[in-house]
DNA sequence: TCTGGGGTCCTTGTGCGA
DNA sequence: TCTGTCGCACAAGGACCC
């Protein structure tokens, strides 16, 4: 419905990508007036926190986001740093996301603060995609008190890189306003991508860098001229294509507004390393009751589960899944298929990390042969009402319950590192 | 500087049945 | 019966993204 496929020379598509501009720091800003124009960030307060957002004026001092906390505490001590609030984020990106499915019905939220938007069948009721941009900052910012930036290309990928460009940036001497909206049009492809430095490129990670720069690669335009075949050699062939075609400025991904999760998961950093068997087991199961939890309300089950551990000796991760015979949606059903991997693992190195994750997702079944698991669903089920009414900690595993409320994980109250207190003994 | 949490995708290795 | 190989599923880890 949007290209023209009955014969008639295909328009190029209009792609938008509408990224929030340091969007967890500008929704906090919303209700702490006081502090616009002071360095902000958002992020884990504790030892082992990093940082999730940070204001333009953060940005100046050297702060970014992934950063540790502790660093960006040493380079900005006067910044005005926040444990983040991650309900409130998705409550105001649903506020955004009304505002863009105004244009056109296909939208694909990338993360809670930046979206693409194919508007090539919304031009002839909007106007140019240049303008339903500018359409769109405007009422963001006018119904949200929200700045967001928009890039403007034949595809995602240009359009993704157009909207860094459009952005505020942060400069010792102070902040600069960006252009807010900006357009590559097909004719501009090669002069907008050639100077650019390869790492810009989605997929072009510091290990793929270190390798392209072996091979004598530093910018866009080494990319797109070096032949696939050579450079399979060094990247292997899907990654070569697929990095070559981008540096090209081919990239036809469609925007897709329904994806599905292939997995779910949750996992959480300890202020302390765990070293007993018993503390690990305590946590998994905890994890495993709130990965159950999601999976229910996703109306999938999984039936293959993951067990990441990393511990403190060096930031060594390992990983143990199981699949199991038939798709699992409990906690006490994840949780024994957690067990042999549980017991497998040695935490006397220190454990910092315990993640479990569901994947190979589908819909769950319910066979009636399976007694234990049908009771475990009916009473999984029961919990989750029950959640719904009193909160996520009224109810849980019994291994869970401290000082008579249940630790829970994913409600959001720490999603950037253990907070400040030693919560886990 | 020393690295969170939630994801996706890819590569490599292995086991197994045809 | 033995061996090679092909395809598939699975497991583990790496890299990358926001």
């Amino acid at each position: 419905m949007v290209t023209g496929q009955t014969g008639a020379v295909a328009r190029p598509r209009q792609i938008l990508h509408v990224d929030m501009d340091a969007f967890f720091v500008s929704v906090e800003l919303r209700r702490r007036p006081e502090l616009i124009g002071q360095p902000v960030v958002v992020g884990g307060t504790g030892p082992r926190g990093v940082v999730a957002a940070a204001s333009y004026e953060a940005r100046r001092f050297g702060v970014y986001s992934a950063m540790p906390s502790a660093v960006a505490k040493r380079r900005c001590a006067h910044a005005v740093f926040l444990p983040g609030d991650h309900a409130l984020y998705a409550a105001v990106s649903a506020d955004v996301r009304a505002i863009l499915d105004r244009y056109t019905p296909l939208v694909e939220p990338l993360s809670l603060d930046e979206a693409f938007l194919d508007v090539t069948g919304s031009v002839g009721l909007f106007g140019p995609a240049p303008v339903i941009a500018a359409s769109i900052r405007e009422q963001i910012r006018d119904e949200l008190d929200l700045a967001c930036s928009v890039g403007v290309a034949p595809n995602k990928f240009l359009a993704k890189l157009a909207s860094v460009e459009a952005k505020p940036a942060a400069t010792p001497a102070g902040v600069v306003a960006g252009a807010g909206v900006t357009v590559v049009e097909p004719e501009e492809v090669r002069a907008f991508l050639d100077p650019l430095p390869v790492q810009r490129i989605w997929g072009v990670g510091p290990a793929t860098l270190e390798k392209l720069h072996r091979i004598g690669i530093r910018q866009v335009a080494d990319l797109a001229a070096i032949d696939v075949a050579v450079l399979s050699t060094t990247l292997g062939g899907t990654q070569a294509a697929h990095l070559s075609a981008l540096a090209r400025g081919i990239d036809d991904r469609p925007v897709e507004p329904e994806r599905e999760a292939k997995s779910i998961s949750h996992e959480e950093t300890f202020a302390a390393n765990l070293h007993d068997p018993v503390e690990m087991r305590r946590h998994a199961v905890r994890l495993a009751d709130a990965v159950a939890q999601r999976l229910r309300a996703a109306n999938v089950a999984a039936r293959t589960v993951t067990l990441k551990v990393r511990f403190d000796d060096g930031f060594r991760t390992i990983t143990r899944s199981m699949t199991v015979p038939d798709p699992v949606d409990t906690g006490p059903a994840i949780v024994d298929a957690l067990t042999p991997m549980l017991d497998d693992v040695d935490p006397s190195p220190g454990v910092r990390l315990i993640g479990v994750a569901g994947s190979n997702l589908s819909e769950p079944t319910a066979q009636l042969s399976l007694f234990d698991d049908a009771r475990d669903r009916g009473t999984a089920l029961a919990v989750d009402a029950i959640r719904e009414r009193f909160g996520m900690s009224s109810i849980g595993p019994a291994s869970t319950v401290e000082g008579g409320r249940v630790r829970t994980a994913g409600t959001g109250s720490q999603q950037w590192g253990p907070g400040a207190s030693d919560e886990t003994g």
